[in-house]
DNA sequence: GGATTAACTCAATTTATTTGAATTATCAAT
DNA sequence: ATTGATAATTCAAATAAATTGAGTTAATCC
């Protein structure tokens, strides 16, 4: 049997197509940018990025911008991404629905879909799953043959763990290989993720951590989860279920941080009192109201996110931390300003770039953007090597 | 401003290297191996690794090791590395003492010293570090002119963080650029990093986890330190201080982990009954003799160590969690027995490939060590990044 | 003993980058 | 207004390092 390597060769086409791989995420970066100054910043020839730009444009991935005048010598020509160049599909596979969503190039959601299921066995989402590409692609006709990939959430974790069978996985789904399936139904590439991990993709590619390499993202969905960006990248995890903080137990043995601090938990805590929050408008409603037992949930809640804070950022060590996922932005705004952030933690730096703790994108569909997000981060990027 | 961007663009020279780099990494994982089966693992063709193979073998840096039959066909010359075709030095400052190593290219340690110390000034400092390498030069010669690097371990955190001043910052280094200070006093180039890092590194190159791509190491050191890999690269954090585990608190209101789980715990806690155990050997010799007092500090030890598990596990999702560093061996083993497994982690798989938790080296030098590892692994393998 | 298989080498070719000279457009100084 | 300095860009030639294809060598299989 081979030994598998860490990291293949290299040759001159790699390298093209890793040099294209630069210049789109560059361009991305800056937002429009010069020949030259992408050449400075990338370690390669004005030469190089030319022809790359050339054929960057030919195939409608660029835009020029006319021309920026700074300081003297012949004002440099901006180009900017395209975006209408390609278009990435986002798909989310919940127990109850399925939801698609089409980001353009340039992180813009074009179209949404969704459909309610009733049932989750593989070919009936796969069937839905068809249609509703198709649905898309006729709305959309632009996106025709300009597709980049499709980036898949399920519930995880994925294979069998310790924490298989606690009403998280989609039932139907444990022996079959979904990468592979949905790369047969859509004809794409695809990238399988849990919520939060794409949760934190979408951050990085169209919200608040544009600029951000390495940050941690705590994502309501049903449970508590984490996605972790390291050098502008996620970090799955040997297995891929990196980020399951919501099973790590509570400092004052109340149990996992998950049972204060998740949507499941403050369903179950308004409805001890009665009272339903079924989606995030309803909580919304709750929060205007100053409702008394939504409060209460949100002091223990507030403590919770403290205790995630105190172990995300001793382990991590990252620039900051956002917080988003299925709750309503006051919500997270109020966890966001609430939550006592731990003193002692190597993120408690005087003179810090960024806030400890920010808030995300919410709302429902964020882990079906993040789910496109994945694509064009992989379109856009490729995984740290500066070899100097 | 240059928008700095998170890879550099290619040419054949950076391939080159690149390749170079991955030819030995791949001889490394392999043991011994021939020209055509590396050229399958890196996706290169045989008359590419041939050349990279006659580069090498002229530089020194790999052995022929005659011809293996396996089946038809033309034996394949086996390749394994020289381990004196390179040559990484370990230097690790303490509050009281320096130690340095000089590992060969097999990862070997050739020859080691130490230093006592009194004053921790940058410049009484670097002076005996250049003193000792002089000394180690003259006992080696064979590493003249064959040096790849030098790791260097200090006690974190780096920069201003709020742990600082907790007693781990070295004294007179807050204010200068330490790497640049010990690249010019070695004339090599230099990675700096925490001792939980550098030990985690040690296994990969010559411990326990040499095929491990992706593990969790904690590390008794003063107190409790957390080296994580993942891809086969460390995970710094942003600001160089992941991992600082110590510091997050324990589920039972006692107090933070390393309270329970460190070096400075565990003597706290044989001085209150008026005993001393200042070293290894000391604390070897207790628990041989079954001391109470040592086995009653090993029971808390060992559920701080279970908690320790379910957050790393459950945030990571290693492969494995090593546990090593300044203890005995018969405590560490003790310890990968007595921890409490936590049953809810995603790490809790049914046909694990390997043992969650295991022992790893042990011992005074072992972060000394590991400071070597660091750059013969940045010799041996660059960061991901396999553009399909 | 001949066919088959696989590793390896040599020479020619290909890919993609770099290099160097020429061109163009702007700013700054006279 | 003219001139010189500066910087972006292009064209053509050179270069680095990979691939390709044909040929050689040495093992196993039948």
């Amino acid at each position: 049997m081979i030994v598998q390597p860490l990291v293949k060769g290299s040759n001159a086409e790699r390298s093209k197509h890793r040099n294209r791989q630069a210049v789109l995420g560059q361009v991305r970066l800056a937002g429009t940018i010069g020949r030259a100054e992408i050449a400075r910043a990338l370690s390669l020839t004005t030469q190089t990025v030319s022809n790359i730009i050339a054929e960057l444009s030919e195939d409608g991935m660029l835009l020029e911008k006319g021309r920026l005048s700074s300081g003297r010598g012949l004002p440099a020509i901006q180009y900017a991404l395209n975006p209408e160049g390609g278009y990435a599909l986002g798909i989310e596979v919940r127990p109850d629905a399925i939801f698609l969503a089409l980001l353009d190039m340039a992180g813009t959601a074009v179209t949404t879909e969704r459909v309610a299921i009733n049932r989750t066995k593989p070919d009936v989402v796969i069937a839905h799953v068809k249609a509703l590409i198709a649905r898309i692609l006729t709305q959309v006709p632009a996106a025709q043959g300009r597709m980049l990939g499709a980036g898949v959430v399920m519930p995880g974790p994925f294979g069998v763990t310790g924490i298989a069978g606690m009403g998280s996985d989609l039932t139907g789904w444990h022996e079959v290989d979904a990468q592979a399936l949905f790369e047969q139904a859509t004809e794409l590439p695809v990238v399988l993720s849990n919520d939060a991990n794409a949760a934190a993709m979408a951050e990085r590619i169209n919200g608040v951590a544009q600029d951000i390499t390495s940050f941690a993202y705590l994502y309501f969905g049903a449970g508590l989860g984490l996605g972790l960006v390291h050098g502008g990248q996620l970090v799955r995890g040997a297995f891929g279920n990196a980020g399951e903080i919501g099973h790590i137990p509570m400092p004052d043995q109340s149990g996992k941080l998950e049972d204060a601090l998740s949507r499941l938990s403050v369903q179950r805590h308004l409805q001890r009192a009665g009272k339903d929050a079924r989606d995030v408008d309803a909580l919304a409603q709750l929060f205007q109201q100053s409702d008394p037992e939504l409060l209460s949930w949100l002091d223990t809640a507030s403590v919770a996110l403290g205790h995630a804070m105190a172990i995300v950022e001793n382990i991590f060590d990252p620039q900051t931390v956002v917080l988003g996922g299925a709750m309503p932005d006051e919500i997270l705004d109020y966890l966001v300003e609430h939550a006592p952030l731990p003193e002692l933690s190597v993120s408690n730096r005087p003179q810090a770039q960024h806030p400890r703790l920010m808030r995300g994108a919410s709302g429902r569909m964020t882990a079906t953007l993040g789910a496109a997000a994945l694509i064009l981060n992989r379109a856009l990027s490729s995984p740290i090597s500066h070899a100097h």
